[in-house]
DNA sequence: TCTAATTACATAACTGGTTATGCAAATATA
DNA sequence: TATATTTGCATAACCAGTTATGTAATTAGA
C-alpha cells in the first residue's frame, strides 16, 4: 500500500487520507466497545456538542460540527431511540426541533469523558513518537485550502504551463485565413458582421499594416488560436486603437488575451504611441474585465463606424 | 469548523480526517471537469494500475490499490462501460476476469498525465508553503498505526490509568468473604470446589496467616476485586506457595494479576524464601502466561492435593 | 482419483455521509 | 393585511466505499 502512494504521487492524496480515515474510525468502533459505552462513533460530535450547551437545535447543531442537517437530523434520530436525547423539546418557534441530553445521556457522556482522556493521551503518545505533526498538519492544510482551493491552485498551474506554449508572433500573410476566422466566429455568435469588419479582416495588409499598425498572433503549440490588431488612427486624441482582438474558445484559460493585449501596448509605446483607444460591447463580460485588467478606463461617447460599439476605453501611456 | 476541533480535541481526528478527504474529493470532480477528462475520481487508483502494468486481474488490483475487491468489480464496470477497459480477456484460469486498458483507455490515459503534472505542482506548491508536511505526516502514521494500532494504544493508556486505582493491600478479616467469594467464582466455572479448597477458604486466618503465610487484596477504587495467597510449605524443596490467586472478571485488563504476583514475590524475600512453587492447570491459559511473565519455570511432577492440578511452576528468587 | 477446501468474483445489503425536494411555520413586503 | 419569500427540518435518493454471501473453477488431499 505504502508503495502505491508512493508510485501514484500526490495526485492520490484524496485516497491515501481516506484510507487512513477508515483506520480511526474503525478503531474508534472498537474502543466504544472496550469502555462498555453502547454509542456509535458517528454520534460522537452531537454528543460532544450537547455535553458543551444543553439545548441546541438540530441546524445549530449541523452548523457548528459541519455536518450537513439531513446527517444531524438522523444522528439525532438514532440517538433518541438508544434514549440518549430528549428531542422535539417545546420552543416559540415551531418548526424547530430542540434537542437535549436525557439523564442516560448524561450519565453515558460522564463515562465518555473517562475514555476521553485515554484517547487524547494515546493520540499524544502517537504525536510524540512521529517527526510530522498530522493534527496540526491538517489545521495548516485547511487554513491554506480555505484560502486558495485546491481546484484554483491546480487552475494556476494549468495556465503557467500553457502560457509556456503560447507564442506571440507578429502578422505573416499566412494568418490572414485565421485573422479572420476568428474574429468572424465570436462577432457572428454575439452580434453581425459588419461592413468595415470586411474591410479590416478581409486586407488586413491595406487597411492596417499598410497604414502604420501591427497585427499579432498568439500560437498555442504552432497553431494560431487568437489576434489582435493596433490600428494607426487619424484623430488629434489618440494614436493607435486595440482591435480585432479574438480568442478561440478552445483555447480559453491560457491567458492569451493578457499575452496579446500586452504586445500590443508594448508596440504601442515602441511606436511612439501615448495613447491607446478601443471600442467595444458592455455584453463581452470576460473582454472588458481583460481591458479593466491592462489599464484600460472607460471614456465619454465618440463617433464609431460600428454598431455594436457601447463603450469605448482609453489607455494613457505614461512613458 | 476549527474552533469545534479546537474543543473536541484529538478524539475527533477521525471526523475531521473525513472532512479534509471530503474537500479533496470535491475538488478531484472539479479538476477533471477542468482538464476536460470524462473520468471519475474513483476511478484514478485502478487507471493508474492499468496504465503501470497492461494487464491485471480484479483481485491483484484490489490488493495493489488497497481496496476491497467488491469495490473495483464496481469499478472495473464503469469503466467498461465507458469504453475505458476491456474486461473478461481470456485467460488459463477462467474464474478470473483480466482487464486492460482499451484504445480509448490508453488515449485517455495520455491526457490524464498532463493533469497529473499540475496537480503534482499544485500540491507541491501547497508543501512549501505550509510550516507542516501532510504527506510525510500521513506515511508516518501509516507507520506507526502498523507497528501498533489506535485500539491497542488507547488500551494501554487505558491500563495504565486503571492500574493507578489498583492498590494492593495485606489481608484482614473484613476481606474472608471476598477471598471466598472470588476464589470459588473462578473454580466453579472451570472445575468444582474440592476440601482443601475449603478449608483455606474458610479459615484464612489459621490455615494461611497464622502458619506464617500472607494474603493481599488488591482493591479497585477502594472494592476488594482481586486476591492471591502465600502459603508456608512444610517441604525441603520450597519455602513458600503462591495459591489462591483470583481476580474478578469485572476488573480484568487492569493488570492487577501482575500487580498482586509482584506483591507476593516480594513479601516472599522479605519473609526470606528462596523458591516459590505453584500449582494450576493448562486450561486457564492467561494465569499460566502471567506466571511465565512473573519469571516461574514448568517443574516435574510432584504430589498435590488438588485433582485439578495439572501445572506446577517454580520462581527460584536470586538475591 | 474422487472429494474437500480454497480461490476469484459477482451480487446484495449495509454504512455514514451527501444533495435534492417538499411542506409547514415564520418573516418580509406590497 | 394578504401574499411572497425565507427558514427549519424530514424524507428520499444517491455516493463511494464496505462486509457478507453464493457460485463456479481450481487446487489439495485422502
Amino acid at each position: 500500500m505504502k508503495s502505491f502512494f508512493d508510485k501514484t504521487g500526490k495526485m492520490a492524496l484524496g485516497s491515501r487520507l481516506r484510507m487512513l480515515t477508515a483506520r480511526f474510525t474503525d478503531d474508534a468502533t472498537e474502543i466504544y466497545k472496550l469502555y462498555d459505552l453502547p454509542l456509535s462513533p458517528k454520534w460522537f460530535p452531537v454528543l460532544f456538542i450537547l455535553i458543551e450547551d444543553t439545548e441546541k437545535t438540530i441546524t445549530e447543531i449541523a452548523e457548528e460540527i459541519g455536518h450537513s442537517q439531513p446527517s444531524v437530523t438522523k444522528i439525532i434520530k438514532e440517538m433518541a431511540a438508544a434514549g440518549l436525547v430528549a428531542s422535539n423539546l417545546k420552543s416559540a418557534d415551531k418548526r424547530t426541533n430542540v434537542v437535549k441530553l436525557s439523564e442516560k445521556g448524561q450519565q453515558l457522556s460522564e463515562k465518555l469523558k473517562v475514555q476521553l482522556v485515554d484517547v487524547e493521551a494515546a493520540v499524544e503518545t502517537l504525536t510524540s513518537e512521529a517527526r510530522h505533526n498530522l493534527w496540526e498538519a491538517i489545521a495548516e492544510w485547511e487554513f491554506l485550502l480555505d484560502h486558495k482551493s485546491l481546484l484554483r491552485r491546480v487552475n494556476e498551474e494549468k495556465k503557467l504551463r500553457e502560457s509556456k506554449d503560447v507564442r506571440i508572433v507578429e502578422y505573416e500573410a499566412k494568418y490572414q485565413s485565421a485573422f479572420k476566422a476568428l474574429n468572424e466566429e465570436w462577432i457572428s455568435t454575439y452580434f453581425t458582421m459588419e461592413a468595415a469588419d470586411y474591410k479590416a479582416l478581409d486586407n488586413p495588409k491595406t487597411y492596417i499594416l499598410d497604414r502604420g499598425g501591427k497585427i499579432f498572433v498568439a500560437l498555442y503549440k504552432d497553431e494560431p488560436v487568437g489576434v489582435c490588431a493596433l490600428i494607426k488612427m487619424d484623430d488629434p486624441d489618440y494614436d493607435f486603437e486595440m482591435a480585432k482582438m479574438a480568442v478561440s474558445p478552445k483555447a480559453q484559460g491560457k491567458n492569451i488575451g493578457w499575452l496579446l493585449g500586452n504586445a500590443i501596448v508594448k508596440a504601442t509605446k515602441e511606436l511612439g504611441g501615448k495613447k491607446l483607444y478601443l471600442e467595444s460591447n458592455t455584453l463581452l463580460k470576460p473582454a472588458i474585465s481583460l481591458y479593466h485588467k491592462l489599464g484600460f478606463k472607460k471614456v465619454v461617447s465618440r463617433a464609431t463606424p460600428y454598431a455594436r460599439a457601447n463603450i469605448q476605453m482609453e489607455l494613457v501611456l505614461d512613458n
